[in-house]
DNA sequence: TGTACATCAGTGAACGCGCGTTCACTGATGTAC
DNA sequence: TGTACATCAGTGAACGCGCGTTCACTGATGTAC
């Protein structure tokens, strides 16, 4: 019983995203070519008719979560005018992103990328780079139009608000889901929002 | 030629703290019973004269690094009396102990915790959640004494904190320590702190 | 003080499993003529 | 419109390596008598 012949760029998509799906919990080392071969509906010599090997795999993975995440930046962007309603609502798409996709959180901190070689943690700090740019850019609009205090750095403020999700996430992922990453997120948005507010007329600086 | 006798304690001391060290860039994956035990001057199976098995090391690299991290807490809280000076170097010392001891975010973000069995997971939430009670506490002792605005939950500032060093940790260590880690700290501070103040009198509260 | 004995840390060889990867093959598909 | 051929996705058996773990043993050490 011979599977359906299809071209390597879907399969090579089916794969990537099978693969996602296969992190999810339990982690790079859950993942293994056989399992995710049976997933696809394939033998596991068939995978590598389209990836060269498993690293290869990881890293078609990566660039699906990093479209994934640059996605949410964009659909929000073009969605809300106001920064504070851009970046409460990026985080709250985020959350949603990762609660639904659990491999996520998986692949970025498993071995292979948080301890792999140099070229492959190079490509995750790119994603967050393009993240972090991304972010940064808003804030700095929103210095501009008097949303934002204009006497704090912009990429300080990105990362901060990184900071902000990740904790929460590493929380919640730990916790196996009993962290209210929700509850959360309104607590700490509150917080986050008010430190970045312009001084009130007459409030000293300093 | 037979290494010399030293009795269990001392070896499992011995073999948790080199399991720290050839964890740190490499990961759990690159730690193998053979290499730690050439470090620690065995052979492979001397090994599990001590420990059981792998899973037991692990642990107790865990509990290694637990006890670090909540010792840098109390040692500041014996020697500063102000909570936001407490803060910050609990802060600068989180990041000294891991700038020197880099096996700390290799271990956490390891595949073997981040997504091992159910009871290792519990065990780091475990470790997170008591730093952020005595993180809490702190908060809350402040706001008694008026040095920080009461208007917050104690508990989200904790986290808060805790996710400023993280994600400074997480850019550092995927940069392979080109990200500039001690001078984001001084700017994240600033942020941070300043929105932990007490609102000025005169200004509105909302 | 000396001897027999129990204890237990250290040894080295071997096992066995998981798993990524290779390779010669098959056969469906679309194209050239 | 029909036939020969090249292409390439899919197959299944086998390989080989890394590595955690076991086991029967040795021999140093401290204690009992």
């Amino acid at each position: 019983m011979s599977a359906r012949k299809l071209e390597t760029g879907i399969r090579q998509e089916q794969i990537a995203l099978a693969a996602l799906e296969l992190v999810a919990g339990k982690g790079l080392n859950g993942l293994n070519m056989a399992e995710l071969a049976r997933q696809v509906g394939l033998v596991p010599s068939a995978i590598y008719r389209h990836y060269k090997n498993k690293d290869q795999v990881i890293d078609a993975i990566l660039d699906l979560v990093k479209a994934r995440l640059l996605d949410n930046i964009l659909a929000v962007t073009a969605e809300l005018p106001d920064l504070l309603d851009q970046l409460q609502a990026i985080m709250m798409r985020h959350l949603h992103l990762i609660h639904q996709t659990k491999g996520i959180p998986d692949i970025f901190f498993s071995e292979e990328v948080f301890q792999g070689s140099a070229a492959r943690k190079a490509k995750a700090y790119d994603i967050i780079r393009d993240y972090l740019t991304k972010i940064t850019e808003l804030v700095r609009q929103g210095q501009q139009t008097g949303t934002v205090r204009a006497d704090i750095a912009p990429d300080t403020v990105a990362i901060m608000f990184l900071g902000m999700i990740q904790s929460a996430v590493i929380l919640w992922h730990l916790s196996e889901g009993s962290f209210d990453v929700f509850r959360h997120a309104e607590n700490v948005w509150k917080l986050f929002s008010n430190s970045l507010l312009p001084p009130k007329i007459g409030e000293n600086g300093k």
